[in-house]
DNA sequence: AAATACTTGACTAAAATACTCGGATATGTA
DNA sequence: TACATATCCGAGTATTTTAGTCAAGTATTT
């Protein structure tokens, strides 16, 4: 399984919706500030969950994204593969061929390091996550700074600091 | 646990190590050949495993490396966070501090997967591998290419074939 | 002395990552 | 219809990491 970046925000992102299911469709700018993702970002990240039909979403005014299912019907593994191209740890990617078109020295380590973690993650939902105690308290946390300050225009602001300079 | 070839690389050769565990002093340059692996990128694994104390190395004709204990005391997650510094899903190494200086939505999700995977990847030796009969047979296979060739200095022929295009 | 083999450090091409930017398109509201 | 709000889409790019090269050592055996 590959684990980068990539993988965190849009898990970040997926359970900032799962977190906001019964409220309508949330959007980008919302997650942007709550998780301080860049929006353009997660445009990117979203065109991949869309089209892996994790997400539905509404154009328009008071439009945004929502889960396309319960948050207990998407395991964290999905999310992670649907923006991850590449979900294998062996280097041939399971062909075998890692070698001289042999099989290399550890190919069977990472096919089951590999099996391990999907499992893991297979066995973790947006929901299971949704019901901890921790997740609980930063989301409380999350919301208490939004109402408090303004709307911030991120990129904006990261302008002028890079201009100023 | 970050994950990247370069682990892979290290655990490969560690392996080729195990295996010739009875053999005395093993030379990169045996290793490079057995398992396709740069001699100079091998050197720069095998100056972070010695520093962690993985193998010993004697300089000299008929020096070489070897194992600083046996295969079965040495579990394969030693050897890849002695070459891959850190060793956390997290983004934060562990500190909590993915946000703001606070934790992060999914900061448990991510810890709990790194102790999942280093628990396994610490329940595997390089003993247990070396006894795989997977591993056996890539094993012999090399070990006949080896004596089939003539040694070869794989950065010259890459050379060769990079100015013949 | 000569050959072998490790040791160290600096440097680099290529790839991947993590974004940004600009504009287009759809939709609800006044 | 105008306008604001959002999603869509493609191209571009700075930074970091990877995977390696290169050069100049040092230690040890024969």
């Amino acid at each position: 399984m590959r684990l980068t970046t990539k993988g965190r925000y849009a898990v970040t992102a997926m359970l900032d919706l799962a977190l906001h299911y019964n409220e309508g469709p949330t959007t980008l700018a919302d997650i942007s500030h709550r998780q301080g993702i860049s929006l353009s970002y997660l445009e990117q990240l979203f065109a991949k969950l869309r089209k892996q039909g994790l997400v539905d979403s509404t154009r328009g005014p008071g439009g945004g994204y929502r889960l396309s299912r319960s948050p207990h019907e998407i395991p964290v593994a999905n999310v992670i593969t649907a923006v991850d191209e590449k979900v294998e740890t062996t280097r041939c990617g399971g062909l075998s061929n890692c070698q001289d078109d042999q099989q290399c020295l550890t190919h069977e380590l990472w096919s089951e390091l590999s099996s391990q973690i999907h499992q893991f993650l297979c066995g973790i939902s947006l929901g299971t996550l949704v019901e901890k105690e921790g997740v609980k308290q930063v989301a409380a946390r999350q919301e208490r700074l939004q109402k408090n300050s303004q709307p911030v225009n991120v990129s904006a602001a990261k302008r002028e600091v890079a201009t100023a300079s």
